[in-house]
DNA sequence: GAGCTGACATGTT
DNA sequence: CAACATGCCAGCT
């Protein structure tokens, strides 16, 4: 199998349920490395695959952090997901 | 094909 | 507010 830490991260970040979202430090810990949360953040913004919902995951300030669309288009996706209000 | 440098959507002190 | 720590990727040589 592909364990690689970006794979990982995909594949952590593609089973976040909706309404729900993970830290960038959380995916990082959950991927292996808890101090890679910078390297997760730079495999969703070099790799931003439509299959993982990058838009789920955020900083553990609870800002929303950085999105490669924009990051007012996350803050609207997690507004019309339910996690945001 | 292999090695090095710079850039990055964070986190902690 | 600023600097340092940690990991991955892209581009260049």
């Amino acid at each position: 199998m592909t364990d690689t830490f970006k794979t990982r991260v995909h594949q952590i970040v593609a089973k976040i349920p909706v309404g729900q979202v993970l830290t960038y430090k959380q995916v990082a810990e959950l991927a292996g490395s808890p101090k890679a949360a910078r390297a997760v953040g730079n495999i969703l913004n070099k790799n931003r695959n439509p299959l993982v919902p990058c838009h789920r995951v955020i900083r553990s300030d609870g800002q929303i952090g950085g999105f490669a669309f924009g990051t007012s288009k996350k803050k609207e996706i997690l507004l019309k997901e339910g996690y945001l209000q």
